[in-house]
DNA sequence: CTGAGACGGGG
DNA sequence: GGGTACGTCTCAG
């Protein structure tokens, strides 16, 4: 029989002495099944000048760990000719790695291909599947073993296809647990889940430890902290839930909650086909996965793909991307950690709101699941990455393996990774220079209108041909033209992959955005649109990057530093001509310019100055209106705010979100940069510094004004330097507290003798007389206003009023 | 000036 | 698992 299946997940196991793969999705009626394929082989190519030879000494080779259970030839082409490889199969996907490394070795072997390629990701391109989009298959349903949790267990009688059609509606439920210490984040090894909450479509629960009073309906008992956790998987199974989602759940929820089944001698239950969830190590964190149920942490979301949207410098914090991405009735409730424990311990109103916390961080993070994740399923079905990986990985990873899905497309052979020791030299070799920033005339600026490249680089890319194929290519040496201060040139005979799977990527948006324009804006059909349109901007603009990005399979570090030189070509140009039309660029970065017109309407010049330009561009090259600004502060390159007409502010590089700055200084810069661009007055924004630092000379502050709290990361003894926070952790372990990883290590500078460390005292101890206000003027105040000060025109002098002379006696 | 260490985000 | 990860700041020395 034929069933439909979306590719929702995908690993492999060895059973009955052989590779099976497994791949877990819903049919297209909705049921959750696994589809079992026995028929599959691993397999690796190699290049060899004397493949007769080769193929004899590969027939029946065994070695360590490996034995090549047959050998078959294919055609690839290999630096631009078709070439005979010779394709190894193995019985098991592990030994391609070790079969690689003696095969190397073997007489005529000039090299090895694709046996870096993960066994599940080899099964994808092999059928031609996607991910997060339907297959079908010929199969018989099975019995289902005792430790699966779905309906249907499917043998493949045939290979897997991909087939045009939407998915099944997925079931998506969130999850948040709490936990509480006082003195900073809770330790697992005591600090037990005192609840957690779930919402799907179907349901919203708090489950708690706490009997609540009847007001609550949403919260239930369980009684322990064992009966939270099963209850919790209990609902998992009812609401036969695809996707789990949470918030920086990786690092946090996930880990504490296996540290704490661990403790409670508690047997995990997660996923669909047994097992609790697993740990991948993925350099810097740990990834939880659950077999067969994907967990998605939403917070992968917002640190790669909303990277660009929020910038480095703003919050990721679940509360401030609920504010930006969410209506205000559906926000996230506020709540101080410390006050937790006291409010579980209380019970009555406080534990009420500790419920209604609890409740609406999972509500919010469902709510961000349904905004975010049909993104994340495009972007997985567009690169071919099972929707786990797709999640998590970085920009690079995701063009490599649309690149890679493309190169078996069109029959070529995909390089290899870099080793270790490649990497490292491309590495030691240094950045390749950047885009063309232009100095901002420093200062406050009105009526500012911004313009951007579309796709700056992607189209020089496509325009120059611009590909580790392509870029000084022998073919072409001396014959075609050369890049300017460069001296690269690109081949003129052959079109790289790069710029071929550009090209399509741009199309396919074009395409996307024509029939977008077709369709009810709050269609279902056309947000699927939107979400593949933006997903292929995504990919698009993350091109470039992977041209000299160390770990490219496809690496080319001229063009890289090809791309770049004819980006700040084009910027250069367009500042010089926009002179011509009247307007003055007073800032521009990489593929973004930023005019004011002397006099006379800036929106009009600007439109003349674009059809001109726009004129003159080669192939894809656009230059776009992105809109007028009423007001702006350039303080340096990479840092400036503006506020439009309807009063929105754009901060970029100015803020500090850090927690190790005093909450005075984060404050007075908040009101700073709000009134210079509110009241457009660089006097009042100079009284509010002026007023700050004269409150902190006149003590008029609190301790809660001038504390830092800085996480300890390790225990005491491991710490070479004496930092602020490592000083007052001993001061503490001394008095015979407790100080352990995790703990939250409130201080603040004093005044006397010696450094910085030395005056820092635990929050408790310190007189508010003695808090060193000199500190906290010239290393807390100041730096924090200064770059936006200076950029007004007042200096450090003028801020600590040492030109009066009003403002001594520190 | 360099290197160590922390931040982020979770409570 | 046929594989791997950041970028930026401050302070001590």
């Amino acid at each position: 029989m034929k069933y439909k299946l979306c590719l929702l997940d995908i690993d492999y196991i060895i059973e009955g002495g052989k590779a099976v793969i497994r791949i877990f999705g819903r049919t297209a009626e909705g049921k959750s099944a696994v589809l079992i394929d026995r028929n599959v082989e691993p397999w690796f190519l190699v290049l060899s000048d004397n493949i007769g030879e080769t193929e004899k000494s590969l027939e029946n080779l065994k070695g360590e760990g490996f034995s090549i259970q047959r050998v078959e030839k294919e055609t690839r082409e290999y630096l631009g000719e078709k070439v005979d490889f010779l394709k190894a199969f193995t019985k098991f996907p592990g030994e391609v790695r070790t079969a690689r490394e003696k095969v190397r070795t073997l007489p005529g072997v000039k090299g090895v291909f694709e046996a870096d390629i993960l066994f599940t990701h080899r099964y994808i391109l092999d059928n031609s599947l996607r991910p997060m989009g339907m297959l079908e298959v010929e199969a018989e349903e099975v019995e289902k073993p005792e430790k699966f949790e779905l309906d249907l267990v499917l043998e493949a009688r045939g290979s897997p296809k991909y087939i045009e059609g939407d998915i099944p509606k997925l079931n998506i439920m969130s999850f948040d647990i709490e936990a509480s210490n006082p003195k900073g984040m809770p330790n697992a090894d005591k600090d037990p889940i005192i609840m957690m909450s779930v919402a799907s479509d179907s349901e919203e629960k708090v489950i708690s430890q706490k009997k609540p009073d009847g007001s609550q309906k949403y919260v239930e008992d369980a009684k322990d902290e064992a009966g939270i956790l099963k209850r919790f998987e209990e609902i998992i199974r009812e609401q036969d839930v695809d996707i789990l989602a949470a918030y920086n759940s990786d690092n946090f929820d996930f880990p504490y909650i296996r540290d704490r089944a661990e403790k409670l001698n508690h047997e995990l239950n997660i996923g669909r086909a047994g097992g609790a969830v697993r740990f991948k190590s993925r350099g810097r964190y740990s990834a939880a996965e659950s077999r067969g149920r994907i967990h998605a942490d939403l917070f992968h979301y917002v640190t790669i793909i909303l990277r660009g949207a929020l910038g480095q410098i703003n919050s990721r914090s679940l509360k401030s991307v609920a504010e930006k991405f969410l209506p205000e009735d559906s926000r996230k409730k506020d709540l101080d950690w410390r006050k937790m424990s006291e409010y579980w311990e209380k019970g009555g109103e406080e534990l009420k709101e500790l419920f209604d916390y609890s409740m609406a961080d999972a509500t919010v993070t469902k709510k961000l699941a349904d905004l975010f994740m049909p993104r994340e399923y495009e972007l997985s079905r567009l690169v071919r990455v099972p929707l786990f990986d797709a999640m998590r990985t970085t920009y690079g990873r995701l063009v490599e393996n649309y690149l890679m899905w493309n190169a078996i497309e069109r029959g070529l052979v995909i390089p290899n990774r870099p080793e270790q020791e490649e990497m490292g030299e491309r590495a030691a070799i240094g950045a390749i220079e950047g885009a063309y920033v232009k100095e901002p005339e420093k200062g406050m600026h009105e009526n500012i209108a911004v313009m951007d490249f579309k796709s700056l680089y992607p189209s020089i890319i496509i325009s120059h041909n611009i590909d580790a194929s392509t870029v000084n290519c022998d073919c072409c040496k001396g014959k075609a033209e050369k890049v300017e201060d460069l001296g690269t040139w690109m081949c003129t005979k052959s079109e790289g992959l790069m710029p071929i799977v550009l090209k399509n990527i741009l199309n396919e948006r074009n395409e996307l955005k024509k029939k977008m324009k077709e369709l009810e804006k709050n269609s279902k059909e056309y947000q699927t649109l939107d979400n593949r349109q933006y997903s292929l901007k995504i990919l698009a603009n993350s091109a470039y990057g992977y041209l000299a990005f160390r770990g490219s399979r496809w690496y080319t570090r001229e063009g890289g530093s090809t791309t770049t030189a004819l980006g700040r070509m084009y910027t250069h140009k367009i500042i010089d001509t926009a002179e011509d039309f009247g307007l003055r660029s007073i800032y521009g970065d990489t593929d973004s310019l930023f005019v004011v017109s002397e006099k006379g309407d800036v929106e009009g010049k600007v439109k003349k100055f674009l059809k001109k330009i726009n004129s003159e561009l080669p192939g894809v090259m656009e230059l776009e209106f992105e809109g007028v600004y009423k007001r702006g502060i350039f303080v340096s390159k990479k840092r400036y705010a503006m506020i439009d007409e309807k009063g929105d502010t754009l901060i970029k590089g100015l803020e500090f979100v850090r927690r190790d700055w005093s909450p005075i200084a984060k404050k007075t810069q908040k009101e700073v940069i709000d009134s210079i661009l509110e009241d457009g007055n660089s006097e009042k924004a100079f009284e509010i510094v002026r007023d700050t630092i004269r409150k902190i000379k006149n003590r008029e502050i609190t301790k809660e004004d001038v504390v830092v709290y800085t996480q300890l990361t390790r225990p005491l003894d491991k710490y070479k330097v004496t930092a602020p926070h490592i000083k007052v952790a001993t001061d503490m372990k001394n008095r015979g507290e407790e100080v352990v990883t995790g703990t939250s290590v409130g201080y603040i500078i004093t005044e006397g003798g010696g450094s910085i460390s030395e005056r820092a005292q635990q929050v408790d101890e310190v007189d508010v007389k003695k808090i060193d206000r000199k500190y906290y003027v010239e290393n807390q105040i100041i730096p924090a206003v200064s770059r936006v000060m200076e950029a007004l025109g007042y200096g450090k002098e003028d801020l600590l009023g040492k030109k009066q002379s009003t403002l001594e006696g520190f």
